[in-house]
DNA sequence: TATGAATGAGTCTTCATTCAT
DNA sequence: GATGAATGAAGACTCATTCAT
């Protein structure tokens, strides 16, 4: 007890949450375009055309809003690297394919990567102190692609590096050209489809052995 | 004399650039450990000791105070590129030497790699439509690394792929290491300098023809 | 007793007054402990087990709320006084006991008490303005102490002052102790029982002929 | 630290403090006509003649406006009854202006008094839990008195009762006749004048020995 | 040059209340 | 009779910025 009278419950489920969903549906946007910081709760009331109170009906607070949009991102991001088909025995064109299929998610959902990777607030040194990193969705989507390196690895098909190394020096390849792509898009790439392709052959070219 | 006790020590005035300076320093260690949106033009003048109008002499707008750092950010780590020994006819060493220099840079000042590559502010969409993306520094920073793989390629030491787009991808495999250690602390990385030596070693070994 | 796992246990209808008493009686529990203004119909219609709109079914406003439990406060005091046994010729331990009947429903009833002597709200100098002082119970309950000390001093056993003057002093004396002990729980008093019974001595003691 | 940057320094001292003072005789005629809960930030301001902001350079909080005045509140009651002239031997005529001073003072400065002591905020169960329940300029008008009645007592001018008790009761005595006429101005009472002379003489008499 | 003082616009959030169902 | 959903108005508070001095 904090020394207020209880709070009454809130996350209502306006018909069956539709309400909810377009309120999420209408902040990644915002968010995305905009940056977290820079959009107000009324904006997003506004987007989604309701008063600045309903939201409240949904959200108990903006950040909560923000937090949701992260875990989904997450679970999305997740969810498209674990339904990817792959064979019996893991070959290195499964772990191409799980290559691509990170790029095409972020390529495709940029606000929700943003949202997932790239945004200041979750990442400032002092929240550090007091919040875990990553939220499981996290370690779930380098868990794929560390599996991924692991199993190689065991079958020698990866060079000559710890799996854990490789996985995370593979993340990184990955999050660079995703998150320079979303972050500058004015800047002078080359034919994109053609960047990709090459940045992932190269990548995949340096971890597994020939 | 003021008499004033328990107020900030008045640096000694000096040449109007000493207190810019001043003001750019307590503001890029306030925006890189704060996010540039939680940090008030109160908070900056308070850590430099002047009062929050003085800032206005010195800057007409809180955004460009971010810009400045912005641009130095971009300079400094061209500066640190360009001013890299090279050998006469430039070899596969003075890349990988590239290479480690940028990360040095973004590890060693993280906020200013925070500020020039990494932030929210001057780089979302609606920006993108009225500024020109990145400023020169950007350029020309990225612009070292693309004529040192263009001269490699010249010289036929780079693998068989156009040196625009080697080049791009470099840049990507960098960025990607040090925006994820710079914004994700705690994550179980491995050893950093092992995690570094290794991911560098296999971006020179994918662009390097051997 | 309302069963606070979870949700609230929907009372069973019954006719509409039981309604009306549950909201009164949660609303007097919340007020007299978080004070009438921190506490939202929001809590009120939880602690009942009721939607908020059904709470204006049985009041038309929050402020009806208070009032309601205000003359119900006034009205209860007003009871007790009045069903005291009294002996047919008016004695000084009659009054006596009437003393104690009213300092023991302030300390048995602290929330009533508050709520019909103590609240800022309906008390404040803008509303005596439109609204009448005192509800009805309200000069009821003084009117009982009244007419004790005229009955008393036709029988000349009240010292020498007008009984209007006695019976207001009186009044102040009860009031005094009651809403100190009430309002500052805390505070270093001897010991509570002795304290209300010296008080009361003394207060008679002044009052009454000997 | 609580993640947030430091905050700057509030309290700024306005020519003097004279908007200080500006503000804080506003806000106490305004609490007292309203009652705290009931009154806005922006009503200071609008009846100081300021913006809302302004109000934040002198007070950090709209508690910290209430605070101050409760302490001042206490801090006046308690000089009124300091300064009071008194016999090198006290007399029990010393002890009666006392008590006539604190009747004064609270009836002269209705609003002061209804803050010191009247008031729901600060004296609401769940703060005591937090808060220790008087400030010290409550305890040293209380202080006075108990002094006075001690002082008294050895010279055996009292009613044999325990002083601790007597001052308490003395108090509750005086507490009960201010605060109900500043609570219920409409309410038909006697003579004022005569109301409070009677008061007092009985209590004095009640209290000291003849 | 520097600043004390001030502010309009804006932040998130909570409230009592209404209305269609 | 009851409610899920919604809202206008208001709450305290913070911001970047200006201006007279």
């Amino acid at each position: 007890m904090t020394g207020k009278a209880a709070r009454s419950p809130r996350k209502a489920k306006g018909h069956g949450g539709e309400r909810r969903e377009e309120i999420l549906t209408a902040a990644l946007r915002l968010f995305g375009e905009f940056g977290i910081h820079a959009v107000s709760t009324r904006q997003i009331a506004a987007a989604v055309g309701i008063s600045q109170p309903t939201l409240y009906a949904y959200f108990s607070t903006k950040d909560e809003i923000g937090e949701e949009l992260h875990n989904r991102a997450f679970a999305q991001l997740a969810a498209r690297l674990t339904q990817l088909p792959r064979s019996r025995i893991l070959t290195q064109e499964d772990l191409s394919a799980a290559l691509k299929a990170y790029v095409d998610f972020g390529l495709e959902q940029p606000d929700a990567y943003r949202i997932a990777f790239m945004l200041e607030t979750a990442t400032h040194r002092t929240q550090f102190l007091t919040k875990p990193d990553l939220p499981a969705g996290s370690r779930e989507s380098f868990g794929v692609l560390h599996q991924m390196v692991v199993a190689l690895h065991e079958q020698a098909l990866t060079v000559d590096l710890d799996p854990d190394t490789l996985a995370q020096s593979l993340w990184a390849g990955l999050h660079g050209l995703v998150s320079l792509l979303i972050a500058r898009p004015g800047f002078p790439w080359v034919e994109r489809q053609h960047l990709i392709d090459s940045h992932l052959g190269l990548l995949a070219g340096a971890v597994l052995r020939r």
